[in-house]
DNA sequence: GCCGTTTTCGGCCCGACTGTTTTCAGTCG
């Protein structure tokens, strides 16, 4: 599919456009971007079919759009996206990632400063050429390192959402090629950490050679690092690194535990191998020459005393301890999630309608979906007022009526995101709050406030006995933002005294993260798993919100969309 | 650059904050 190609270069060329200050155009670039990506057909086949006129009837592709993709299906270039990347050579994507950097202000340090890149804009912060600069100061230069900084730690690592799908594909064919008898993901993707540096693959494989041959040939392999008796390793299109291991059957447990990893888990099981007098490597494990156990990972856990560890909890953070004491949990699994909260709908800056919203959801197999728009406050994402909340509400009403005479069992309740203000009080007025089912907050302003300022300003919100969610808890974006400062044992604690439920965001947030949710399970607090969809495709992002749950060691009772809807609704403040 | 019935031209994605200014541009959500 040609689909996401083509909406990165017009993203980018809006990046381009916006550098030149131009109005309005980089926006239809990027609205033609985000309909790409939402497309499910493949924009190659649509024009095969139907020319330049069956893309025109894609939202937000007109003439010139279409005429882009017309050239970049034919020739692979866009002749005006190639005119802009040589009149201004520079990693735009790269620079844009530093906070407080934008379109403008890379164009000027290019032009004054010939900055192309992350490392000439480091030596020019360092060396404090930028300080002098007209329209920059002391203060951008120090914010721009610290922003370097940050890119800097995220660099070379994935969102797991951006690979996983990825993986999966390349798993999948590995799987129904001949002789493969068995392949399975290790690593940090499949301990479900939140960014991933690499893919690794095991198999097993009848013919070695012939399994690595067609792992370096399938599509999506940009170059091949290297192939030898038992690794192949790949670098893919979309950026990351690939490896394909082939082990020996009898192995096959022991390899998948010790190439899961992580390093301390394994130092850990070792240990307490050797005390055992055996020795377990990825071979399998050993009393002394002899191989008592291998082929599965259970048996690899058996044979040192230990039952299966879920890799999610690979981390040498107890899960040892708690193994030998019978004391694993037993942890939230997708299957358990019964609906999804934190959705948007094109009531707000949402792509889809509530109706196919619900239609996404019911197909997913849940019981229920809640529509929470943003409010005011945010007049970028078309945030509502009072009174638009009112006329949702009667929509939804009408909805629900609809599914009681088709006699489904699905309800839609009605919620909204409000905004936390500066003073800790909310952008929606009471008496309408409290008409609706459930009610979100969320910090989306003001990130830079003080600690103590934050804490207080949130602990305010949680008072609310309106607000029933407190959503994206510490403000982290993977790989874009770090979290903002907060008291998080003081959330914790008031959380637990007003009955806040913490939210944990399955979008890029990934937050609350692991560590942190374990601290809200330790502290017996209530949590859900929610989307924050913005389009009905991005529902399926649950999942890696429900890695990260197992990854702070919750179970299905700690997550309150997994309650049947009576249930959920007593976890609420009015009902409880 | 896209879109459309209140418009085929003139609206679109706005408001707060920051850091720089001396009245505002750029960035962010």
């Amino acid at each position: 599919m040609k689909n996401q190609e083509i909406a990165k270069i017009f993203n980018e060329m809006a990046k381009y456009l916006k550098m030149e200050g131009v109005d309005f155009k980089p926006f239809a670039y990027e609205k033609a971007a985000i309909s790409l990506e939402s497309l499910n057909e493949d924009v190659g086949e649509i024009y095969a079919q139907g020319g330049i006129k069956s893309l025109l009837e894609i939202s937000g592709i007109g003439k010139s759009m279409a005429g882009h993709i017309e050239e970049y299906l034919k020739n692979g270039k866009i002749k005006d996206y190639e005119k802009m990347k040589k009149s201004l050579p520079l990693q735009i994507d790269e620079l844009i990632r530093v906070e407080g950097v934008g379109p403008r202000k890379v164009k000027i340090l290019y032009q004054k400063l010939g900055v192309k890149n992350l490392k000439d804009l480091e030596k020019a912060a360092k060396t404090h050429k930028i300080t002098p600069l007209f329209g920059f100061g002391e203060k951008t230069e120090k914010n721009i390192l610290q922003g370097i900084e940050f890119a800097k730690r995220s660099q070379g690592r994935f969102l797991i959402s951006k690979i996983l799908p990825v993986a999966r594909e390349v798993l999948e064919k590995i799987k129904k090629f001949e002789g493969v008898k068995e392949a399975s993901l290790a690593g940090s993707l499949r301990r479900g950490r939140e960014t991933i540096g690499d893919v690794d693959i095991l198999a097993v494989a009848k013919n070695v050679e012939k399994a690595m041959d067609f792992f370096i040939a399938l599509p999506g392999v940009e170059k091949v690092w290297g192939k030898g008796g038992t690794k192949a390793s790949v670098h893919m299109g979309d950026g990351f690194d690939m490896d394909l291991r082939v082990v020996p059957e009898k192995s096959f447990g022991a390899a998948l535990q010790y190439f899961t990893g992580s390093k301390e888990h394994n130092v850990a099981t070792r240990r307490i191998a050797i005390s055992k007098g055996l020795k377990l490597s990825e071979y399998g494990i050993f009393r002394g020459s002899k191989m008592i156990a291998g082929k599965t990972e259970e048996g690899v856990y058996k044979a040192i005393g230990l039952p299966y560890i879920e890799p999610e909890l690979r981390e040498n953070e107890g899960e040892i301890e708690a193994a030998l004491n019978g004391k694993l949990p037993k942890l939230i699994e997708l299957k358990n999630i019964k609906g999804d909260l934190h959705c948007h709908s094109n009531w707000d800056g949402g792509k889809n309608s509530i109706e196919d919203m619900v239609k996404t959801a019911m197909e997913m197999g849940y019981e229920y979906i809640g529509i929470s728009d943003h409010t005011k406050f945010l007049a970028i994402e078309r945030g509502l007022n009072e009174e638009q909340l009112l006329k949702q509400r009667e929509e939804i009403k009408q909805l629900n009526l609809k599914f009681k005479i088709k006699n489904l069992k699905f309800r839609i309740l009605h919620g909204c995101e409000t905004n936390i203000l500066n003073d800790g009080s909310v952008d929606i007025k009471d008496e309408i709050l409290e008409k609706l089912d459930y009610v979100i907050a969320g910090v989306h302003s003001s990130l830079k406030m003080e600690k103590k300022e934050m804490t207080s300003r949130v602990e305010k919100a949680m008072k609310n006995k309106n607000i029933d969610i407190f959503a994206h808890p510490t403000g982290r974006i993977v790989g874009q933002r770090d979290k903002y400062q907060i008291d998080f044992d003081k959330i914790l604690q008031q959380a637990k005294e007003t009955g806040t439920i913490l939210e944990i965001n399955s979008s890029s947030r990934l937050d609350l993260r692991d560590t942190y949710i374990r601290r809200a399970k330790n502290k017996g607090l209530k949590m859900i798993i929610n989307t924050d969809s913005h389009r009905k495709d991005h529902l399926n992002l649950m999942e890696y919100g429900v890695a990260q749950a197992r990854r702070g060691w919750a179970e299905k009772e700690d997550i309150v969309n997994t309650f049947p809807i009576e249930e959920l609704l007593k976890h609420f403040k009015q009902n409880a």
